[in-house]
Parts: structure tokens; sequence; C-alpha cells
DNA sequence: TCAAAAAGAAGGATCGTTCGTTTTAGGTTC
DNA sequence: GAACCTAAAACGAACGATCCTTCTTTTTGA
């Protein structure tokens, strides 16, 4: 295939960068060879090379695109008018994060939460990676911040916490689903925001700060 | 050393298992050499397969040792009499999490996190580990169900949302702090706990169910 | 027809592991 | 108690396998 139209080399990289997401998504990025990438993709070792420069570029680049998607989604969730109750919000995050790539998935599952810890694994030893996720993250926080003043701005709750510290735990939160959805398989969202909703209901804990 | 003693023997193998799991926790189980293993320990190649078969079988190790650690703490938490509120529940998992690896640090940063994460990603390739995981968690959430049953009895907590649901969401929490501390670095576990403490002050979310 | 895209065999490097050798701790002998 | 002996602990060079990547050749589409 010579002189191609543009969408053509850009669904050849898409292709390339979706069969590899799978793939690093089953085994982790350094367990995965890239003949098994080759096979995955169904391409040879030329063509793959042709869009990339090696194995660490394709990787930055799935890493970089994930977590893109979801810092998008979680600013996404901030933006909305009025701001939502934890339980709604992060139940938003979760469902728009998980149906965002919903062609994904293996096996039965969404192949997403799974590729997202390998992720975590791979910013500990990439400082460039490292860097992506920590400005990420902190525009994150910032935006999440800002809701929860709002509630206590509003009094639905005790203003004698830091707000950094809540948003710091809701993210957590999703965090923590999305492992949990790797490591023992997919559960409805709801599950999340019943769990939010019961530690929300619990009340001002005393005297305790 | 010929004939050693057991203790020396013991020591040998704890020598090896915590040089390995520090370099694990660095860069991960298989972007990690066996020369890596060998340098960090300062052992020779045939001093570490006298101990271990083989890289599989100290990755196996490590991980079934870092589980059973994490599984006692949660679980050592949950058998507190008066069950505590969430926020000293998670908070106190969180500290002995943290609390016990106490020697394991690198840059001044608690090793634990990093090796965590490391290792959910590898159960998700080993189905022996996999099971291992699983067992444990089935056996906290149920301890942490009760808890939340106590909550609910007590009616401290709204009882028509159900316990597991909690239970799950409170683990996730823990889950999620432990991400962030690896990926962004420690924080007081404070945090988490003035984030719960914050969530739980929100009072019960009028009529929606 | 030809420039570009894809193919795939092969190279160089690194990996995990083995195995023949050396060193050593502790029991034995005188 | 000092010299010796021996089984085992440790060593480390080397092997085959596998990895990532390159590069020449073939195929393809405009």
């Amino acid at each position: 295939m010579a002189r191609v139209t543009q969408e053509h080399l850009d669904a050849r990289r898409r292709q390339i960068l979706d069969g590899a997401a799978l793939c690093f998504a089953r085994n982790g990025f350094h367990a995965t060879s890239m003949q098994d990438v080759l096979k995955e993709v169904d391409l040879s070792a030329g063509a793959v090379y042709r869009y990339f420069s090696g194995k660490d570029e394709l990787i930055s680049a799935i890493v970089t695109e994930v977590l893109g998607e979801i810092r998008e989604h979680f600013e996404a969730a901030a933006r909305q008018s009025p701001p939502p109750p934890p339980d709604e919000l992060v139940g938003r995050v979760m469902g728009s994060v998980l149906g965002g790539r919903s062609g994904m998935v293996h096996n039965g599952e969404s192949v997403f939460p799974r590729l997202i810890i390998q992720v975590w694994t791979e910013v500990l030893r990439n400082e460039e990676l490292s860097a992506v996720i920590h400005e990420g993250y902190s525009s994150v926080r910032g935006a999440w911040v800002k809701v929860v003043q709002g509630y206590q701005d509003a009094g639905m709750m005790r203003d004698d916490v830091p707000a950094e510290s809540v948003a710091r735990t809701m993210i957590a939160t999703a965090q923590g689903f999305v492992a949990q959805m790797a490591i023992f398989g997919a559960a409805p969202v709801e599950v999340l925001q019943e769990g939010l909703r019961g530690l929300m209901s619990m009340g001002n804990p005393d005297t305790r700060t």
C-alpha cells in the first residue's frame, strides 16, 4: 500500500495502539514482547516500526493517552453545574472512564482497569511519564477541591477539614475501585455510589477533630 | 560457610527477599533483571539459586508475603472492639501497613506502596497468585462487612445500602490512597482520615436511593 | 511506473539459568 | 587446642534462549 490516505495512516496507528494496549493490559508492559504485539495487531515488525520508533515510544504513547483520557473525565465531571454530591460525581467519572473505551474488551472484561494499574507502575520508572501524571493529577485535584469547597460553603459538609483532603479521598475512592475491578472483575458503579452514600449518612463524628 | 546455622540460612533468605523486593518496587518485576537483584543483595547467582529455584519463585514468594501482611493488617483492624468509625478503621490499617515494613525505605520514601501496586499487576498474569489475593480479599471483605453492619445496627449509618458496598468502598479508599502514595509520594494518614470525616459529615442525601 | 508501505529474516544485546570451581564453617582427630 | 577434613555454601564464567531492532527485499496503491 503505497501513497495511502492520511486516514489509512491514522487508522494503522490506532490499530497498533489498540492492539498493543490490549497486550499490555493482559501481561504488563515488560512481560509483553514486541512479537506478542506484532501477532496481536497482525503486522510485521517493519510496519510497526514505521509508526513508532520502538517499544518505549509505543508505551509512552499509550500511557500518555490513557492519562489524558482519565484527566479529561475527572475534569468534565467537576465542571458539572450545579456540582453534584460525591456519590454522583464519582459515579459519573467511573461511568465515563469505563464507557470511554467500551470497545476494548477481553474475556468479557473491560480492559481499561487493567491498563490503568499497569500505567501506574510505569510512571514509577519513567520521569517523563511521571511528570505527565503529576501535572494531570494536580489539575484534577484543583478542580475537585473547588467542588468540595462548594459543599462546605453551602453548609453541606463540615468546613473544619481541608478541602484538599476530601478531594484526595474522593479521588482515592475512584482509584481504589478501579484497582478492585482490575483484580476482581467488573462491578456495577452503583456499588461504589451506595458505599459513598452509606459513608455520607454517618453524620458529623462528634468532637473528634 | 558450610554447615551454617538455621538462623544464618533464614537471614540469607530474608536478605534476598528484601533486596529483591526493593528492586521490584523500584522497577517492577519484569523490568528488573536477576543481575539487578544479585547486585542489590551482593550475592552471586549460585547463592541466590540455592534459596530460590528461579525468578518466578522469588516473585511468588514476595507477592504472597506482601498479600499476607496486608490481609493481616486489614483483619486486625476489623477485630478492634468496639468497632471504630470508618476514619479510624482506615487510618489504623494504613498506619500499620506503612509501619510494618518501616525498615524498607528508598530515597526517603517507603517502598511498600510501590511494591503493592506492582503486586496488583502481577496477580493479573499468575493464576496461583490470583487465587491468593481473591481468597484474602474475600476474607477481609467479610470482616469489614460485619463492622459496617455494626454501624447500621447501631443507627450510625443508613441501613438501606448494602453493607458490602460500603465495605468495598472503604477498602477502595485505602487502596486508592496507597496508589497515590506510590505515585505522588508519602502523605500523612491524617489526609485520608480528614477526607473520610468530611464525607461522613454530609448527612443523609435526602430521597435519592 | 514508482514511491511508499509492509514484510520477515537476521544481528547484536541481554536475559535467566546452569554447573564446574573455590571458599568456608564447623566437626573430628591427635 | 591446633591442624585437618569435609560437606555445603558461594562464586562467576558461560550457555542457550529470547528480546528489540535493523535492513534488505517484496508488495501495493495511486
